[in-house]
RNA sequence: GGGCCGCUAGCUCAUCGGGUAGAGCAGGGGACUUUUAAUCCCAAGGUGCCGGGUUCGAGCCCCGGGCGGCCUACCA
């Protein structure tokens, strides 16, 4: 074989090429002479003559090599797919019409020695096409398409914040308290600090402290670990915005969301009606906005409130075959009720606002219902898609949230948060008011490429090792 | 964690009431100057996920294990 070059030179993407020569005639011949690079995933050779298909990550285009002009034209029909090609050459069409690149020169970039996949089946095993991501991408179109898809999704959402004011930043990974959401975490160890880390399952109390310093809108995109099962809806580590802007309320970050998701479906979809799993959802703003009371009495037909006896909220709780707890209070009783009865059945988009204070450490009390929170999750197709509130921003009471947590922490609840004693100094020297917002990435990649699994939108999910 | 299903050539799939496997594509050889998943001819390609058991004989039946999928549970 050839050596093979340390570099190639292109001018031109097949996409372009396609567009830009849309309208020639069959057997035309133009001045236009281009230099492509790309994989070969057809070809036809017919004695004398070889076509064959180029794949540039950009769209796909024919080669045409006659053998009186193609160089080397022996070992070009000697290829084999998959292997990588540079050409140069004038863009043609051929005699029934095939936009084409003529063959006037060309190089192998590399060998593919690995047999190809099925050149019209593709890979059909989701195991496959999991663990060797490299070659799915390249023979499932549906596969590449919405990893584009999702990266725009994510330049567009920077932009979209940036201009709103907010400003990009990164906090720590290694935890040494884990907090900002009840899961359990992975643990580590540094070994020269001899020190055990958590890998953290969110950003929020980092950020939080980003606003105590004075930075008004801030955001992070990044990965978060839950150590948790894997389905169709988690992946161990995940994506995560989380975005806090001072003088907010949940109010504003509801608006927030809805503006947010629908530009998104509009730039990516070009309509605010988006297909999930064969069901219709229409992200157009305004979203419903309902308290979670409301909705688990529109589901049950049942009235409840905080401030019933406890012993009713059970009974109710064990109607619907909720799995009660002796600690569980009445605002936790309430949530399991939602989930177990409400949760499931929402279709979406909802914003379901005003949780129990007792199940949402981090929020702000509601200013006119005492026990709930200004909290809302926002449902869309069924699914969670984030989970935001205005923000706990006296010292005092976020000390008393946490020692709650701890405690449940102590009982074997290995979820529960833990005392974060540098988080309350922070608020000590104020944090204004605020409004925060998480929202899982990957689930909104989901929704807007209408993938049924998390793994279709994650490039590399986690496995367990082959053998 | 529980239930159900799957695993056969590099890829996509067959076969049978238990009788030690077959095709297309890819890869190899040959024919072919306008093909489009090109076509045609030839040859090759297998630890039937792994390990036990039943049987004269197991890819197929039984048990255990592995990996995956779906559902469920868990999961802010």
């Amino acid at each position: 074989m050839a050596e093979i070059p340390y570099r190639f030179v292109t001018d031109s993407r097949v996409e372009e090429l396609i567009t830009r020569h849309a309208g020639l005639e069959p057997g035309q011949e133009t001045d236009h002479v281009v230099a492509i690079a790309g994989r070969l995933m057809l070809r036809r050779v017919q004695g004398k003559l070889a076509f064959a298909t180029l794949d540039d990550g950009s769209g796909r285009i024919q080669l045409f090599a006659p053998s009186k002009t193609t160089p080397e034209f022996e070992q070009f029909c000697d290829l084999n797919l998959g292997d990588w090609v540079g050409i140069t050459g004038v863009v043609m069409t051929t005699r029934r019409g095939e936009l084409s690149v003529r063959v006037d020169s060309w190089v192998v970039l590399a060998e593919a020695r690995r047999p190809f996949p099925d050149k019209w089946h593709g890979i059909n095993d989701v195991d496959t096409r999991y663990r060797q991501r490299y070659v799915d991408l390249w023979v499932t179109p549906e596969a590449r398409q919405t990893f584009l898809m999702r990266s725009r999704m994510m330049t567009l959402t920077r932009s979209f914040l940036e201009q709103r004011g907010f400003i990009e930043v990164e906090t720590p990974i290694f935890h040494p308290i884990p907090g900002g959401a009840n899961a359990r975490p992975f643990t580590t160890h540094h070994n020269a600090l001899d020190l055990d880390l958590y890998l953290r399952v969110a950003p929020e109390l980092y950020l939080k402290r980003l606003t105590v310093a004075g930075f008004e809108k801030v955001f992070e995109i990044g990965r978060v670990f839950r150590n948790e099962g894997v389905s169709t809806r988690h992946n161990p580590e995940f994506t995560m915005l989380e975005l806090y802007q001072a003088y907010a309320d949940y109010h504003d970050i509801m608006s927030l969301v809805e503006e947010l998701v629908e530009q998104l479906a509009v730039e990516l979809t070009g309509s605010t009606v988006l297909t999930v799993a064969d069901q219709e959802l229409d992200v157009a703003r305004p979203w419903r906005r309902a308290t979670m009371i409301e909705l688990i009495e529109e589901s049950i037909g049942a009235t409840l409130s905080l401030d019933m006896p406890l012993d009713e909220l059970r009974t109710i709780a064990k109607q619907h075959e909720v799995q009660v707890k002796d600690t569980f209070g009445p605002g936790k009783l309430i949530l399991e009720i939602y989930e177990k009865t409400t949760e499931g059945a929402l279709w979406g988009p909802v914003f379901v606002t005003d949780y129990p204070a007792e199940v949402s450490p981090l929020s702000r009390e509601h200013r006119d219902k005492p026990g709930m929170t200004e909290r809302f999750e926002a449902i869309l197709a069924g699914r969670e898609l984030c989970n935001a509130f205005t923000e706990l921003v006296d010292p005092e009471q976020q000390r008393s949230r946490f020692e709650d947590q701890a405690a449940q922490n102590a009982q074997g609840d290995d979820e529960a948060m833990m005392v974060d004693e540098d988080y309350i100094r922070a608020l000590e020297y104020g944090l204004p008011p605020t409004g925060g917002l998480g929202i899982g990435m990957d689930r909104l990649a989901m929704l807007l490429t209408g993938a049924s699994s998390i793994r279709d939108v994650v490039l590399f999910p986690t496995l367990r090792p082959e053998q």
